[in-house]
DNA sequence: GACGCCTAGATTGTATACGATTTTTTGCTT
DNA sequence: AAGCAAAAAATCGTATACAATCTAGGCGTC
């Protein structure tokens, strides 16, 4: 079946190392993203750059502004207050359709997932550390993969996305492992089949994420957007 | 407040008219659209053309095929029943935010935009049906606005177009405004504030709507992808 | 010394140009 | 007349070119 021939190569490709970065905060949140940068880096025209440029701004993940260019987007706190939201809203659904849909393989393929996170908890060192933000997203990407549903997976796909954004910015503990053993504990709901238990617990685990996030607004920030470099 | 300086306006306008012309059925689904036939209609050149088209496809009201060119998206059957299960995940949710924040003027308005739809089913002729159908989409997308979550309202731009494109597809009965009425008994229960029964009309509503559709996988489509032009 | 204006450089917005791929047409063969 | 092959036309993919806009630094005036 047809997968994905949707990108032309190039833009796909630049789309996808950029969104990498930004995820595992590679690139902080504000930085600029010039046209003929990011051409030179990938050895490709400018033309190239502005369209994946072009299509990091529908994620969300980079915000273009007329006439002076693109920035790592910088969410607000309402942003970031309406990401979280739109995460309580949809992934208690995804995960009652994931759960009537799983199988054995999928179970042992989230079992896989939680251990390799366990272990890059345990190693030191920013790679790791990286590999870990990225581990712990995909913990929520693969419940939308196997809820079958290619639209909320790409939506998934979005929040968490931006999710990554917004604990870069807002986040206080320096560590966001805190919510490991909650990924651990849903899975387990999961396959006792007590489909309640584990929308409770996906609840809480996405309050316990918020309740990290320091929410106030920064200093006097806005008036002129800020640090924007 | 800035509000919305996201896209070059240029680019803007054009995805605005051609995806108004998806959702109000004026293209049908498969129609091929040319980059230059696109850029000569808007007498920009073909990179904005494109650049449009490329956003339409972000939204997937279009499929670009490399090297082939963009078309009005053709919604498979499959990703017919994900949209709506789509739907039916995340407009319940939507309607109990909107529920909670809406004001007395938000409730006026729903009840305006009830007017319009019913008078829009009274009157004859092409324009009318056109402009019917943009308002039933519309009422789904007030709740959204009230919702007051703008990625929730983005999201469901998306849906409630995608769902034009699949009814046109694959809807049976002529009118599509049987469920008119059910979109009154909403904003009903949410003047009782008895929210549960709002979601369940809601959720009726949609299953009403999918009722309405034929499913089943077209002839020998698919081998040659068919009728695509 | 501070403020404002003005010019120079850099960056984005849009159009055009050229090579690559696909589609259509043409014309020959069977 | 039907089928196939090669050439022609159309269309897309990408790079480059030029115009418009923004940013920064310098100069003059107050």
């Amino acid at each position: 079946m047809a997968a994905d021939d949707s990108a032309e190569t190039g833009t796909q490709q630049i789309r996808d190392a950029i969104r990498d970065a930004i995820v595992e905060r590679r690139l902080s949140p504000g930085t600029k993203l010039s046209e003929s940068d990011v051409g030179n880096l990938f050895n490709v025209s400018r033309t190239l750059a502005r369209a994946a440029l072009q299509a990091l701004s529908y994620e969300g993940l980079v915000s273009v502004e007329k006439n002076r260019g693109a920035f790592v987007a910088y969410p607000s706190p309402e942003e970031a207050r309406q990401i979280f939201a739109a995460r309580r809203l949809v992934e208690p659904g995804i995960l009652r359709e994931a759960a009537t849909r799983i199988t054995p393989t999928d179970i042992r393929h989230l079992k896989q997932l939680l251990l390799e996170e366990g272990r890059l908890i345990g190693e030191r060192g920013q790679t790791a550390r990286r590999a870990e933000i990225k581990a712990s997203g995909d913990f929520h990407l693969a419940l939308a993969v196997i809820s079958g549903n290619a639209i909320m997976q790409r939506f998934m796909d979005e929040l968490v996305a931006r999710s990554s954004l917004v604990i870069a910015l807002y986040g206080q503990s320096t560590v966001s492992s805190c919510g490991h053993s909650e990924h651990g504990d849903i899975v387990t709901a999961i396959e006792n089949k007590d489909l309640d238990e584990a929308c409770r617990l996906m609840l809480h685990h996405i309050a316990h994420i918020e309740a990290d996030l320091d929410l106030r607004q920064r200093k006097n920030l806005g008036l002129k957007e800020a640090l924007k470099r």
